[in-house]
DNA sequence: GCTTAAAATGAAAACGGTTACATATTAATT
DNA sequence: AATTAATATGTAACCGTTTTCATTTTAAGC
């Protein structure tokens, strides 16, 4: 394998200036420069970059935690951030961490042992120890879609609260004053937000809270399918059904079918995050949309600024919401 | 942050005997490996793996080139192959190729750069040029699921022309003789193989071929449910439709639906991969399941084991798959 | 054409480890 | 106790770049 003397030898200049050809071109005569271009083809030269990066000390690298991969929305959301990151020049590690904190910290370890540059999470927690904080008091990681707040790093996240009471002020409007949710786990803080926008809409509409149409889950399907098998056969059945997720929605529409319950006549379905099936659904589910790519454009551009000493406080940002109205949700009946 | 001459210092002992210690430590007496631990402890080593990996020439990273990370059943195999690096001490630098031969050409730099040791190529493409070859006369690359199989690397897939014939042969012992088939993508070999597999059991039950039943798409909901409502509108409709994933049977059956078509009475919709979905949507979907996890776990450890000269000849794998009927398919009528 | 500033280039140190080789220490053998 | 072998440690070269600093070349100003 060619190195950079080779291309110096074969160019008859300098390995410094070869550096400096391939790192910053006008910093070199137009004539050396060619020179050194056609040695760089002579000799066939791949820089190699691990190398320069040792040696720079960045390693344009980004480690993503995604709890899991296997989840539609964190699909799209990945998908916007390879995309930034190849548009910046930075490459993203991808950790399937399962939610498993040893597998976080072991990843997280890749910015502490110089693999990588930063660290983007897509869950609530913080997989660094104290002695990570940079400079400007931040840690070089960016805590995107669910996240906590402590100021440590930016945030991008979804206004839950008001995407909940949204949805929920949606149902109410068809006529629902008996709306169940399925929730998401507890260790998460969206399930919370959401329940304060659920419990906004109610106490708007006058509606009193019942505690006993709350049910849990993990945003499965399969988590979904069993909510939804209790709630089919409730003496008194909620008239709608708000999940946090899609996957939990679908589930529960699943479960609803096979106890003869027809959506939305019988019951109406909600859910959250409009991944591609909830379109394709019978019927298609009533959701709502988060940009989901744009979450993870933004997250990227968010960390490179602050790798590059461009961000002092560390920002919060909050994207939009849609409420998708489809076929899932209708009219209270009875 | 403290380097390995500080620890050196701080235990008065070599940089070599620390760095021995740390990677062969029963190379050390007892006695200076705990005074070298203790100084690693005081000052707060962590080991630059970049210098590491570039000094060592073993970065510890493999390449893994994904069509769409958005597809259900890539994340299954993605699942299956961080946890089998994670095992084997490597990390997975996963590249969402859209089916891009440019960005996969990037992504395979990384190799050539020294920033990887290895790839995975989930597509049947090789995204190498020809000076990559390695001592064995075998690419440092593995190829699962999509393959190719030209003698240059591992290969893992299914055999999908069996798969396909036994999913033909379900549709035929339940009456059906006018079986379409949604297609995958030209571009891809996998169409063409169960192709095969679907004349064969044609054949086996005297059943004449009629092109016109192939209907082309792209393993996509939308490309489903375009399909499907051509399908829909036919005169002379088939009983049974086969999809080549299930992605595309989920949506061929929501157009069925919506013409008011009835799955299984009116027309048979059956997939490929059983994807997690697919146990949840009305009716659940009759298809073939993949063993995804083991797909990614295999491949990971054929990639090692290549990298580390264990593999003399390219070794070809075939998984096994599994009919999975559920209710979307059933007795031809009429 | 001479002086001076600016631009281009080169020599060599540095980055943080690993490792071959030399040397010092300990244990084993007689 | 002396000799030898085995074990433990240290010294320094090395990996392939980047980058500082010194030097040379070119351009600018008069």
């Amino acid at each position: 394998m060619a190195n950079i003397r080779d291309v110096a030898d074969s160019a008859g200049v300098s390995v410094a200036t070869v550096s400096r050809t391939l790192q910053q071109p006008e910093r070199v005569s137009p004539k050396t420069r060619n020179k050194v271009m056609a040695a760089v083809q002579a000799v066939g030269y791949k820089p190699n970059l691990m190398a320069v990066k040792f040696r720079s000390g960045k390693t344009h690298n980004l480690v993503v935690l995604v709890p899991t991969v296997a989840n539609v929305f964190f699909a799209r959301v990945i998908s916007g951030m390879q995309e930034a990151a190849a548009e910046l020049g930075y490459s993203i590690l991808l950790a399937n961490t399962l939610g498993n904190s040893e597998i976080e910290s072991h990843y997280a370890k890749m910015v502490s042992t110089s693999q990588a540059d930063g660290l983007i999470q897509l869950r609530a927690h913080n997989p660094f120890d104290a002695t990570m904080i940079n400079d400007n008091g931040l840690l070089p990681m960016v805590n995107a879609c669910e996240v906590i707040d402590d100021g440590q790093y930016p945030v991008v996240s979804l206004d839950n609260r008001a995407a909940a009471k949204a949805m929920t002020e949606h149902l109410i409007s068809l006529g629902h004053t008996r709306i169940a949710m399925i929730k998401g786990p507890n260790s998460s803080p969206l399930p919370q937000e959401r329940l304060v926008g659920y419990k906004d809409a109610l106490a708007q509409a006058n509606i009193a809270f019942d505690e006993s149409l709350l049910f849990p889950g993990d945003f499965t399907l399969q988590a979904g399918y069993n909510a939804g098998e209790t709630i089919s056969h409730l003496e008194s059945r909620p008239t709608a059904v708000f999940c946090e997720n899609d996957e939990t929605a679908i589930g529960a529409m699943q479960a609803f079918k096979q106890a003869n319950l027809h959506v939305p006549n019988d019951i109406s379905v909600a859910g959250f995050d409009d991944i591609a099936f909830s379109a394709f659904v019978d019927p298609p589910l009533t959701t709502i949309a988060q940009p989901a790519e744009e979450f993870g454009r933004t997250a990227v551009t968010l960390l490179v600024d602050l790798l590059n000493g461009k961000i002092r406080k560390a920002p919060k940002v909050i994207m939009p919401f849609e409420l998708i109205v489809r076929e899932s949700t209708g009219k209270a009946l009875g």
